[in-house]
RNA sequence: GCCGGUGUAGCUCAGGGGUAGAGCGCAUCCUUGGUAAGGAUGAGGUCAUGAGUUCAAAUCCCAUCACCGGCUCCA
């Protein structure tokens, strides 16, 4: 017999090899046909964390702790998208005879398989055709059972398969780890785990249809990629697509048209975002905000130019990293003088600090500017507001005193974290980005400051109380970083903030300061933008809100309509109150009726609609009307009060 | 940068080897209105650009450019 402990505490007595299905058969038969994975631990591993997920039906030697894992969990989805592509994949066999398998593994909605299909060209025309076989299969209620062969038996039958593919990914494999997962006439290499059976799917989307290198690796092969997403309930696919559909609805781009917030132009140049005069407000007003809080942080700002001399990167090092692959260095009529556009601020930044002899009585000193970078971007890589080459970044550099750091980072951390309050990000989570400790070599800076500086970002994070997941190898070359994500509302996660340490600029630029006992000491540097650019950050913003702007960051925040025209003099007054208490309003008395002007401006996302007839004009008010419901009739003064409170609510 | 798709009016899109289409928007007029589309009339297009096939190309072929979806990348 083993002890199986249960997430609640308690422990129960179980055959040793007892499948995880067994066990929740024995709670309930309800529970057992909701489960589609367990997750075990052994007895006495007090590590965070469920353990590993496994097959419902491998059984479980030890004593363990286990988590029954349902489609609520992320495990679960992860199990039941990776065996759909199983189920896909052997759905495509039955349709395309001598297909060839790459890699199909779950992502964060729904799973892909790569294939290889010869000379066969698919398209989405034929999605319905693999759904339905997909569906047919699933029904067969077919087990997905799992089987170990050894290394010279996988490489001879995927071999005799002609499935050069698969043959290259056991070849790298250890012989005695390698298993196999079958579903029906379909067996794949696979770690697995996965359902025990097919029967669970009920409902199948094919999404797309995309190349991909084989291996990521673009001098290799292109495969075809199935992206496909998988429900165990008709009515969750139903909601999927709907939230799908919502998706395209909030698309910035779309946005960005309707609000005429920002365009592009081709004579212009790809990837460089013309803000329109509405946009233009709302952008000071981003800027306004962060100013107002840098203030109170104690930044001082400061400006520099669009373009800097190539020696100033060739001495912070960015030439040599990125100069190949940037905008190339501008010419002057003086022979060998060469300009680069600033792909950055920094370098400006520290040439700053060397500008006068610093005292540690300066430090910190925090730098800050909304400073307009320029990066030659790979053409495929650009997108809507979200990658540009050109971007204003929310930039501020603090030189501290190695003592100063970690304070001087939690000061930036609670900064981000007031940025997410007040535009509702209210699910975020940080990335601790190391040295991929395998290859260092990728990075600039001795491996002790490299330690130091990590070491005082785990530390910060974790005094903040920050939920933080530590990453490998996503660095910056100077650096290591704390990375904000935020979840927008419905659902899909946004990198955001970003907060870097770095020593090893001040020693590019020799910078220094003066210390209590007359030494020369190098400070430290820390880069961070709360935004990350104004751009990226108007995108997210845009489809966090579906364009619904908090009242104090509209660009249009009122718009006062006369009924008729009758009542254009009342509205002009009206409006140029708003306009005198610092309130961006303006009158539509444009000759169409009420209804229709309610609509049109509704669409424009314009927050507040003052109206005002017959009865206003009389009594002096002006009945109000918030983000479609009526906000009740108000006396001109109470309006701005009114007003002038949301918005400070708003920004509490 | 790579693979695939798309490019028709200001916007959203239909059409398609032989007079260029709709809805919305825009202009003018009628209408003067009470909380999400009042009516009429009209203007507006080198069908992305360039070369080719053809008696004839917006339509077919090729190239280029831009955009879209992925991949790779992201100081």
């Amino acid at each position: 017999m083993i002890n199986i402990t249960f997430p609640d505490g308690s422990v129960r007595a179980f055959e040793k090899g007892v499948t995880g299905y067994e066990i929740a058969k024995s709670i309930s038969p309800r529970l057992a046909e909701e489960v589609l994975a367990v997750a075990v631990k052994p007895a006495g591993d007090t590590t965070i964390g469920k353990g590993q997920t496994i097959d419902l039906n491998r059984p479980i030697e030890e004593d363990s702790t286990i988590f029954l894992l349902k489609w609520e969990d992320d495990e679960a989805k992860r199990v039941f998208w990776h065996s759909s592509s199983h189920l896909m994949a052997e759905a495509l066999e039955d349709l395309y005879p001598g297909v060839k398998f790459g890699i199909g593994p779950a992502i964060e909605n729904g799973f892909y398989y790569d294939v290889d299909l010869g000379d066969h060209q698919l398209t989405d025309a034929d999605f319905p055709k693999i759904e339905k076989r997909m569906l047919e299969l699933a029904r067969e209620k077919q087990d997905y059972t799992r089987i170990s062969v050894p290394k010279a038996e996988a490489l001879k039958h995927f071999e005799e398969k002609g499935d050069q593919y698969k043959c290259e990914l056991i070849s790298e494999l250890e012989d005695g780890t390698i298993t196999y997962y079958t579903n029906g006439h379909f067996t794949d290499l696979c770690r697995g785990p996965h359902l025990r059976n097919t029967e669970v799917i009920k409902a199948v989307k094919l999404t797309a249809l995309a190349g991909a290198y084989w291996r990521g690796d673009e001098t290799r092969g292109q495969l075809t990629r199935i992206y496909g997403i998988t429900f165990p309930k008709k009515s969750m696919l139903d909601e999927y697509l709907v939230v799908l559909e919502e998706a395209k609805k909030r698309d910035h781009r779309k946005l960005g048209k309707e609000m005429e917030l920002f365009t592009f132009s081709s004579r212009v140049g790809m990837g460089l975002p013309l803000w329109l005069p509405r946009g233009s407000v709302m952008r000071f007003e981003l800027e306004k905000f962060l100013r107002r809080k840098q203030n109170e942080y104690g930044y001082l700002p400061v400006v520099t130019p669009h373009i800097g001399s190539k020696d100033l990167y060739v001495t912070s090092g960015h030439y040599a990293k990125y100069g190949k692959d940037s905008f190339q260095p501008i010419h002057t009529p003086q022979e060998g003088e060469e300009y680069m556009l600033k792909p950055m601020n920094c370098p400006h930044h520290c040439e700053i600090f060397r500008s006068s002899p610093r005292s540690y009585r300066d430090l910190p000193l925090r730098m800050a500017e909304f400073g307009t970078v320029y990066r030659y971007e790979q053409s495929g890589e650009l997108h809507g507001l979200t990658r540009v080459r050109s971007f204003t970044q929310d930039d501020a550099h603090m030189f501290v005193t190695p003592d100063q750091l970690k304070g001087e980072f939690e000061k930036v951390i609670e900064l981000i974290l007031y940025v997410f309050k007040i535009f509702k990000f209210d699910k975020y989570t940080a990335q601790v980005s190391l040295r991929d400790p395998n290859n260092k070599a990728k990075y600039i800076g001795s491996d002790e400051n490299w330690e130091k500086a990590e070491n005082a970002i785990i530390e910060a994070a974790a005094e903040m109380g920050l939920k933080t997941v530590v990453e490998y190898g996503e660095a910056a070359f100077y650096g290591p970083k704390l990375d904000f994500m935020v979840k927008d509302a419905i659902g899909r996660k946004w990198q955001l903030g970003t907060i870097q340490v770095d020593y090893n600029l001040p020693e590019r630029f020799q910078l220094e300061y003066t210390a209590a006992d007359g030494s020369k000491q190098r400070p430290v540097m820390i880069h961070r933008a709360p935004f990350g650019s104004i751009e990226r950050f108007t995108a997210v913003l845009l489809e966090h809100t579906g364009g619904h702007l908090p009242l104090w960051l509209s660009p249009d925040q009122v718009k006062v309509l006369p009924i008729s025209e009758k009542y254009s003099d009342f509205a002009k007054k009206v409006c140029g109150l708003l306009n005198n208490s610092d309130i961006r309003a303006s009158i539509d008395d444009r000759n169409e009726t009420l209804g229709k002007r309610i609509r049109e401006i509704s669409l424009l996302r314009v927050p507040v609609l003052a109206i005002v007839g017959e009865k206003e004009v009389e009594q002096g008010t002006v009945s109000v009307r918030k983000e479609g419901a009526d906000a009740g009739v108000m006396k001109l003064d109470e309006f701005v009060a009114w007003l002038k409170a949301q918005m400070a609510s708003e920004l509490a």
